[in-house]
DNA sequence: GTTGTATGAATGAAGG
DNA sequence: CCTTCATTCATACAAC
């Protein structure tokens, strides 16, 4: 194929990208620094105050109300965290004190958080099923990003991540097959997966 | 405006970087929800989603914008004859047949074809839906039918996004190269399952 | 280049 | 829990 020509708008937009994603892992290397830092004292998330509300503000054009729930940013938020923490079987007592502690950001209720828990596993699970199972092919550069360091104890996800398009070929005949991208860089995705506490952002192969 | 030439290979490396740069976010929001979702349990449950993290909130609206999977002609006959076969309800089982046979002509997932199929069903169901009006019953009123107060907030995803991530000049950094990559992203690797991911580099058009 | 439309994908909810 | 439905969002592509 001859070589491809893009345009100065689109350089632009892919040099946005770029910088976008740089700006973000910078922050959350930082955050998660310094959230692991206090992990013992739990002196609080000092760090909340510096980007809370003014970065999440929607000025959304107010709409009307819809039929069926939608979770706010931190009451989604806050589920993941709950999520994560293994709980992944969502007693009544616990929804009901999730939904105590949710209701503060909008409405909701126990029907919601329940069916939110069972969406959640479910999709986790499914995901996990997309992986490459005995892909044995000539993959000649197949090496994971990440691998799976010291998961804690949760889900013992495979080493499949991804997000939701998990096929990809070398641009067989370069029709459709792009690239996809994760949904957790833009706000709720969130893919599930492993805790992986000791990834190394620096180190290609290994962990430190 | 004179456009610039870039070659394969060039374009290649820029999306492995983005794509680095996404997975790697996607893990550090891992990480970082599972390290605060420790917290939270150390703290007795407490739940306090009341901090939003920037980079969770952070709803680019194009940046990082998924490729969506579009069917060739001959996967579209394909699927369509099956469709049309009867076999309303794809199994599982099923699906993997469908794609050992499309793949030879695309790029193609399970999740693809039962997408397909759902779309499929349920637009045909909506047809006669509304090619069957008995009822006359106009409910076309668009009127608040709910009482949910300011949960109302949509995806929001057009609306917030950290200024100082977006409005980031792209060559304002002085960067040296146009695509000054950080070592950790180099850790790309992505293949095998990996997201995979990429930009669209089509025009950040707004949905209607 | 703008607007409109078709449709792939995401997800809350219900059924079994 | 697993499967299915309904609704909505977002994007590729067409029409202008």
């Amino acid at each position: 194929m001859a070589a491809q020509v893009m345009t100065d708008e689109q350089m632009e937009l892919l040099r946005r990208q770029i910088s976008a994603y740089a700006t973000i892992c910078e922050r959350l290397v930082e955050m998660h620094r310094a959230v692991t830092a206090q992990q013992d004292a739990f002196s609080g998330m000092r760090l909340s105050g510096l980007y809370a509300d003014p970065l999440v503000a929607y000025g959304g054009p107010n709409i009307s109300a819809r039929q069926r729930w939608t979770p706010t940013h931190m009451q989604l938020q806050t589920l993941e965290s709950i999520f994560y923490q293994g709980n992944g079987t969502p007693s009544k007592q616990k929804i009901k004190e999730i939904v105590a502690e949710l209701s503060q950001h909008g409405q909701i209720s126990e029907a919601n958080i329940y069916n939110w828990f069972q969406n959640r596993r479910a999709r986790s699970k499914r995901k996990k099923t997309a992986a490459a199972p005995s892909n044995s092919e000539s993959e000649s550069d197949a090496k994971s990003l990440v691998e799976k360091t010291g998961q804690t104890e949760k889900t013992a996800a495979y080493s499949n991540l991804s997000p939701s398009v998990y096929d990809r070929s070398p641009a067989s005949d370069g029709s459709q097959g792009m690239y996809a991208v994760p949904e957790s860089s833009k706000l709720s995705g969130g893919s599930d997966g492993m805790p992986v506490y000791g990834i190394s952002m620096s180190t290609p192969s290994k962990q430190t």
